[in-house]
DNA sequence: AGGCATGTTACAGG
DNA sequence: ACCTGTAACATGCC
């Protein structure tokens, strides 16, 4: 689920359906996530009401009056939107409708707009945790995020200055998230190709007019994606109804053996292991 | 059975 | 200090 245009879906999703509302109820199923939720989220959090939702880099806030809940969706976390009617949990539009198991719903947030807000995740790598408003420029999570990549920071001045005596290979540059926040293992290989840059490519080695082109393909990639609805999640619909279709215009990531999708190129997609990362792209226009 | 998975962190070693 | 690789976390699917 969960790369940036995936979190600003799940974001605008939730905007649409519970921003301002009150949370009644909460209850914690399963308090043990990749940090164990604490009681406090209840203690702050009941008879309070959303604020603002926000998105920084893969990360969601929803703030309230004196408090804020720091949400990592991990690799397989998702927030489902459910109606209440009689103490009976119904789907609503904003629900992912395949293999979602009630089993793996760690916490239950009860609004009092008569839906309820469950985070669902099955392996267990998210993690909500509660904070003071107050505390909110002293989060190590927060505080060691690098640029986001849609904002006008992330430009060729600040890229070449970090790759300027770089030798790490430009694949390993766009993962770390204190460099550029929101990219991940699918969107930097797609990106990549676009830009038609081999991975183990050192950062140094990076002219300017690569560099530029990088940026402008980032930029576009993400809006692309985050137009199409997401990507990644099967079935994900959020409230407009609209399903996240953006997996139909991956070029690389997961396409090993495949011919390479440029017309003009006779090459075929590879797969090698980066930092035990899985790395596609193309054995010819990505020399 | 074994390998792999959209993420992050800790640690070992060069 | 920087960089890489590996393992770990927990679960499910090929």
């Amino acid at each position: 689920m969960p790369e940036l245009p995936e979190v600003e879906i799940v974001k605008r999703s939730l905007v649409k359906t519970i921003n301002k509302a009150k949370i009644v109820d909460i209850k914690i199923q399963n308090k043990k996530l990749r940090y164990v939720i604490s009681k406090d989220i209840c203690k702050y959090l009941i008879n309070q009401q959303i604020i603002k939702i926000s998105r920084r880099s893969k990360y969601l806030i929803f703030h309230f009056k004196t408090n804020f809940l720091l949400v990592h969706l991990g690799m397989t976390g998702k927030f489902l939107v459910m109606r209440k009617i009689d103490n009976t949990l119904f789907k609503t539009s904003f629900y992912y409708d395949l293999n979602i198991l009630p089993k793996h719903n760690h916490i239950y947030f009860t609004l009092n707009n008569g839906l309820s807000l469950i985070y669902n995740d099955v392996r267990k790598f998210g993690f909500i945790k509660c904070y003071k408003n107050s505390d909110l420029n002293k989060i190590t999570f927060l505080k060691k995020l690098g640029v986001e990549p849609l904002s006008n920071s992330f430009n060729n001045k600040y890229f070449k200055k970090i790759i300027k005596n770089k030798k790490k290979n430009i694949k390993n540059l766009l993962m770390d998230q204190t460099f550029v926040s929101g990219l991940g293992n699918i969107y930097v290989n797609e990106v990549l190709f676009l830009t038609k840059i081999n991975p183990i490519r050192v950062c140094s080695s990076l002219n300017t007019k690569e560099v530029n082109r990088l940026i402008v393909n980032i930029k576009s990639i993400l809006r692309l994606s985050i137009a199409e609805g997401g990507s990644s999640i099967k079935d994900f619909k959020h409230t407009s109804g609209k399903n996240g279709k953006f997996q139909q215009f991956f070029a690389v990531y997961g396409k090993e053996n495949k011919n390479c999708s440029r017309i003009s190129c006779k090459g075929k997609i590879k797969k090698i292991l980066i930092s035990s990362r899985s790395s596609f792209f193309c054995n010819i226009c990505q020399n």
